[in-house]
DNA sequence: CTGTTAGCGCTTTCAA
DNA sequence: TTGAAAGCGCTAACAG
């Protein structure tokens, strides 16, 4: 069992003092081009190859006790296996450990018992700011986290009122694209697939939705909402689907990849004939929208653009270049259609 | 910016040393129902009452210091935004946190160069064990974690000939009943798309392939199998599907759900009429095998006794209740047909 | 039952 | 250019 190698070890080894090995492994060159430490050039070869020579790794609990800083951050999504989401998870944790940083992860599954656990978990761990998805119920464990002077960024939601920048997508603009898209090709019934879910990204796109069907003429009683409840959108849809066929719907937009996954699972095994008997817009992506002919169009939110805006306003949070106030930064989507 | 509290601050507002706070805060219960530390019950109680006033956080860095111990887990898989991989990543966390383990995720989208970057980083980190799906050429960095006497369990393959237990499919019978769905349709003319990527995973599968094609009587030139490379199957499905239809091949089984869902994409938009030109067995699952009629069945592994072993398995390790040698768990997959 | 104290490995100030 | 030493917050051995 070889214990770990410290500096100590080094420096015994090379005979000099730790601190001379610390200030070695820690050369860092300043703003100004100057390093901040100036070591004789042989010594710090010497302490350099005796520290590869002995395989040495620093200690990072040690250094975060001594400095006080953990470089962790915790970040929390709404569901890790929703390839959104995931994407989103990837890209923040390529650009944080470019930066330095470690990110932990958590998936709320918008529970807002499971977001607190998760917090406490990571405020444990002692992360030095958060980039959430906030859930319905979220608000006083956010508010905990600012009391406490922890640097939060908010994406995707913008819906609560608490001094954090906010990352969101243009989601009326979105919608009015998605619309659009139907309208263009004659359809006169499109109505709109969401979910109960009281958050911003969801009503925002209902919004949307409602707006661009009244400013395209559409009558107050034809601009129709179905909501689901996220839990139980499987057996919901199985439900809903055939009334909309038989109401003869011909267009529906939808507010998520989730909900449009479950639709057009129940229409396929009803065998109601995609992008023919009904036309179909999706948001975010999926597998499945590409086994349609035509494939089924979707909004693209911009994945990079969310993740390298939310980590640069964290870190400058964390830094101290900007201070916690509310921000909201609009991002536009974009309409694929393969 | 109030700085953080520690158990020096409870102290001197409870006005006692830092050495009973220490004791109240660790106030563990041993295996045989004792308690670690006995305190007075009304000390312990105003300590505990302070605590919660001051809002007290133990500071992990400082803890894992004096303890030696960081109690993080680092966990590599293949490719996160996979449900597969997804949906074992959510287990193992939710099984670890359970045990007060923190883990830490990396994907190395099978690149031997990223799975050491990701080890690297995890051991900066203090990490106190692996779980890991070892990519090709993942050997050299898995000997390096157990040089350094790191834990290690290996999952979901078990090519790699080191010390460690390893956590399985058995891959063989999953094919045999793979393909045994097929020719109980009656048909004669089955292949099998696979990866050019040799990990026992996938040529566990083929051998599968291969030997349940020949036990039922198959002869040699009738079994063929079509290998893609990892970072190329969209294309290369495009090439692939329509000399597989013009073959008359009837059936097809496929060693992931990646392949199956490239494979999909490509024959729907050919217009091939799935489960009927030509029928399908998937490996692991996906939202796409829903989308026919019938659904396109597929062999589903045990991810609830994988993570639960494979974590067990390591905590042991941690632990020392056993030791590091080479050790095969082989579980059983299901036929999934809906 | 409670207090004192010596570090864990590292960074950083201060002095040499 | 180098070294000595304090101390980050906590645990645990030891003494009382």
């Amino acid at each position: 069992m070889p214990k770990n190698v410290t500096i100590k070890d080094i420096a015994a080894k090379a005979g000099v003092s730790i601190a001379l090995v610390s200030f070695v492994m820690n050369n860092r060159i300043e703003a100004d081009g100057k390093q901040k430490y100036r070591v004789n050039a042989q010594t710090r070869q010497r302490i350099l190859e005796v520290a590869k020579a002995l395989n040495y790794q620093p200690n990072a609990a040690a250094r975060t006790l001594r400095r006080g800083r953990t470089h962790v951050l915790g970040v929390i999504l709404s569901d890790i296996s929703n390839v959104f989401y995931g994407e989103i998870a990837k890209q923040i944790e390529y650009i944080a450990f470019q930066h330095g940083y470690t990110v932990l992860f958590g998936s709320s599954d918008e529970s807002a018992q499971k977001f607190e656990r998760i917090v406490r978990s990571f405020l444990d761990r002692g992360v030095e700011g958060f980039i959430v998805v906030p859930c319905e119920g979220a608000y006083p464990t956010l508010e905990h986290i600012l009391k406490l002077d922890i640097p939060l960024v908010i994406i995707d939601r913008k819906d609560i009122a608490l001094p954090a920048p906010k990352v969101v997508l243009d989601n009326d603009e979105a919608m009015h694209h998605a619309v659009s898209l139907l309208t263009e090709k004659g359809l006169k019934k499109i109505e709109m697939v969401s979910y109960t879910m009281r958050v911003s990204s969801i009503s925002g796109r209902e919004d949307g939705f409602t707006n661009t069907m009244r400013s395209l003429g559409f009558p107050e009683d034809d601009i129709r909402i179905h909501r689901l409840p996220f839990t139980s959108i499987g057996t919901d849809t199985d439900k809903l689907m055939p009334s909309i066929m038989e109401r003869n719907v011909e267009g529906l937009v939808f507010a998520t990849n989730s909900l449009a996954i479950a639709a057009i699972k129940k229409l396929s095994s009803m065998g109601v004939k995609i992008q023919k008997d009904i036309h179909l817009v999706g948001f975010d992506n999926s597998d499945v929208y590409d086994l349609f002919d035509p494939p089924i169009p979707h909004i693209k939110q911009p994945i990079d653009q969310i993740c390298s805006k939310a980590f640069s306003l964290l870190k400058q949070l964390i830094d101290r270049e900007i201070s916690q106030e509310s921000k909201l930064i609009t991002l536009t989507g974009e309409v694929v259609y393969r």
